[in-house]
DNA sequence: GAGCGATTAAAACAAACGTTTGAATGGGCT
DNA sequence: AGCCCATTCAAACGTTTGTTTTAATCGCTC
């Protein structure tokens, strides 16, 4: 016989199922995180992924667009308008209106530190459905990204600095995906990790790359 | 009524259930691989992965085993020489005893391309199982790399040193995992990827990265 | 030829999976 | 009260999965 409870129906239902998988999603990974897993986390029945969003894929690309979108608009506002400024802009300027909104996402909300793994691991998933996912939504930021560093290192050319972005990138989302957690830590160690000075670190380390000289 | 084959028995079993993982995980993950696949690309019986190799998780660090065992040794053969030598080795030669053989070890035989992915995205990988696999496989190395680096370093501070040495790892397993193979490419690049050329580049970015001066 | 051990095969097992189905529930409206 | 629609529930469905089981094969040795 079937179980309902006193208040059937709760207008959260959806809130929750994402929230749910944001974590999940973000430790276990998509294909390591099952619908009855997840279901189970979010206190709501298994039919509840297909009713409000159709397939899991939908829930995943739901969880990606819920937070990259806004993310990805500010960052973008923060390219625009260095692009409008009256000077060049710097590549440290061009790297921190990138960097900088996205370090710091992680202490908005409980969840949205789950969120910046799940994005710093999105580039190299082994999952093709998350990877496409994740670059549908990329792309637009990514050019305007490239195209504004492209103003700022004029002395490069654009295979270069086609390289040296995704060196970038790869520092970065490596840096997201560990989200202060190391598994391997030498003596004398003790690594800080508040967002504002782990953006200073980053940003010291990628300005340097992307002005380095060729050798 | 069992097929059984004219020459029953193959001497090469293992070694093509070997390649046949390489490539799969690469390109699917460990999850995303079934054995079903797998064997079949193998062109072996299903239960020959638990005779050979006991499990798929077993199958798993054989994998890693079989290519990551002399690449580290090889990395840390260069890494020792650099700590005998009468000099402070520099950044760039440490980096460079590290990446040189990683880069160049794709163009040794038809599978290893598969496996320079497979390590490049270890390190961000969603599944426990594989991440940790390779995180053993790693740990001697790691800090090797390190305190040589640190040797070359000596005006940073040890934690700062392994932030910059976790910022070089994201660029070079980002590196490694993309091998190539590029989704988004803006207008006019048109990305070179031999890898004496990508080393020299990838050797740039990192060297002025970790000798950055402080903000 | 018989026995042995290594190797291979297909079938079987138990579990897990995303999706679908049909019924129940609750709130709003007539 | 009855109807409608949105929402939730448990069961069912068909498929897939890693592991295990049992028997067959082959080469070697005596």
């Amino acid at each position: 016989m079937k179980q309902i409870p006193a208040n059937f129906s709760r207008p959260d239902t959806k809130e929750r199922l994402l929230d749910a998988a944001e974590r999940l999603f973000a430790s276990d990974g998509f294909q390591g995180t099952s619908l009855r897993q997840l279901t189970a986390e979010a206190k709501a029945n298994l039919a509840a992924v297909n009713y409000h969003f159709g397939s899991k894929e939908a829930l995943l690309a739901a969880v990606f667009e819920r937070r990259l979108l806004p993310l990805n608009e500010l960052r973008s506002r923060n390219l625009q308008q260095l692009r409008l400024g009256a000077e060049r802009p710097t590549s440290r300027q061009v790297l921190q209106a990138f960097v900088e909104p996205t370090l710091a996402f992680r202490d908005r909300d409980p969840g949205a530190e789950a969120f910046v793994r799940l994005v710093g691991r999105a580039i190299a998933d082994p999952d093709d459905t998350l990877r496409k996912i994740f670059m549908r939504l990329m792309e637009p930021i990514f050019l305007l990204l490239y195209e504004t560093l492209a103003e700022a290192l004029p002395q490069l050319s654009r295979s270069d600095l086609f390289w040296r972005l995704h060196f970038a990138l790869g520092a970065l989302s490596h840096t997201m995906c560990l989200a202060g957690r190391f598994q391997i830590v030498p003596p004398g160690v003790t690594p800080a990790a508040d967002a504002a000075s782990l953006t200073s670190q980053v940003l010291d380390f990628l300005t340097a790359g992307m002005e380095a000289s060729c050798s």
